[in-house]
DNA sequence: CAGTGGTCTAGACCACCGC
DNA sequence: CGGTGGTCTAGACCACTGA
């Protein structure tokens, strides 16, 4: 097992009390002295840690004041891993979804191509339409590497999400998208309640955890309901 | 004058070699030590500046062999700023464009919406098709603040582009997109050669430089020709 | 081997905040 | 005033590269 970096144990260990729920929105954090002791570490190596979970956006940090987590999922990069039921909650929308589907997927070339073959005979399978104030805004057709996540045939969608589940279960590390404008084909039309012709935003997420893929999925938006908005700032200064 | 602090004049006196050239691509910038003596400074101090600029994508670090100047304009975000021509050329493909309009824009509801009271009457309207291999693969709508950008009307797009324009005559500071699914309309069809309900993707962008909007730009892209790929990745480690 | 970057320590001085 | 973060110093040990 190899040792991880101090600065990085730093990090874990407050990105995982942030993403678990025990510090919350604008709570405020240790502060440097206080992980120093913590960690017997100096403090350029926590302050590092912390600094850059600001520059990622995770914190924001007062002089005189101390150190807060951030009020929302960082946003440094556009397609950054979002949770639709709380972008939704974010706006003041009301939000529901519907399963559509729940299987263990069997085994064919498509799981073999993108779980490989050693994972693709004990993948699920789910189609989610995802609602804003009673209108369809995503349609998630989603493979679960059972693997990982065990219990996913078992979930109760209606109160979590698969995005939700998945970051408790498997600690994101990696993810990897490909975002491209489509037709939907007549079920997903079905599904979205779109119109003829209604461009949508196709968005192919794949995301690993311990270097195991755990998850891909095809997230679907009508075009007329739903952009995609971002900044880009270079530098710090 | 308030003074910078010593990390950020170590920053800029590395950013500045590397946009005005004299450190092109891959060029191996001076080793920390030699950074280190030429500012006095500590050896944290030289590392932290250059690893910040190392993380935005400005450069790249080899262990053992030195630190070196990254080929592209950083790519931390998704919708980095990118050149068109650049991009095709770096899959080697063969780019040329097409001019289709070019005029100063009448003062109109939409520049004063977009560029605000004082800048609306002094704007300039391209429309460039960008073609890889022969085959249209963007469609460019820009406005451009011609009090930033005064030699945007006489510019020879079949040498440059405008990216690669602007970004010398104003140096990029914000950039803020929005992206979404469409159908094209006729014309944009036609520039385009796309088929009939061919879904585009359309990117809506703006740049800023010392705090004034310089350009407005509308691109689209044929969805059955193009798709935006990235990689987000947690942490450093 | 000398040179490079990766990480860390144990201090230091400062600016700012809230009591 | 004490606690906070912002910045910097002067060292240190390590892993890796290339001659």
């Amino acid at each position: 097992m190899m040792k991880q970096s101090l600065s990085v144990r730093i990090r874990d260990y407050i990105l995982t009390h942030i993403q678990d729920g025990t510090w919350p929105c604008d709570h405020r954090i240790p502060s440097e002295a206080t992980i120093m002791k913590q960690f017997s570490a100096s403090r350029m190596t926590v302050h590092r840690a912390i600094k850059e979970l600001a520059t990622e956006g995770y914190i924001y940090r007062e002089r005189g004041r101390g150190s807060f987590v951030a009020k929302r999922i960082p946003r440094r990069d556009l397609l950054e891993i979002s949770d639709i039921a709380e972008e939704i909650a974010a706006r003041g929308g009301t939000y529901f979804s519907a399963l559509k589907y729940l299987e263990r997927e069997k085994l064919s070339p498509i799981t073999t191509h993108v779980f490989g073959p050693d994972n693709a005979d004990n993948i699920a399978r789910s189609t989610i339409v995802h609602f804003e104030n009673g209108i369809p805004l995503q349609l998630e057709d989603r493979y679960v590497n059972l693997t990982l996540a065990p219990d996913y045939l078992e979930l109760d969608f209606t109160t979590t999400t698969a995005h939700q589940y998945l970051i408790h279960t498997a600690p994101l590390q990696k993810a990897e998208h490909q975002l491209m404008a489509v037709l939907p084909n007549p079920e997903q039309k079905e599904y979205l309640q779109v119109q003829d012709n209604e461009p949508c935003l196709l968005i192919k997420r794949k995301t690993w955890s311990g270097g195991e893929l755990v998850s891909y999925a095809e997230l679907l938006y009508p075009g007329s309901r739903y952009s995609f908005g971002g900044v880009f700032t270079p530098g710090n200064k």
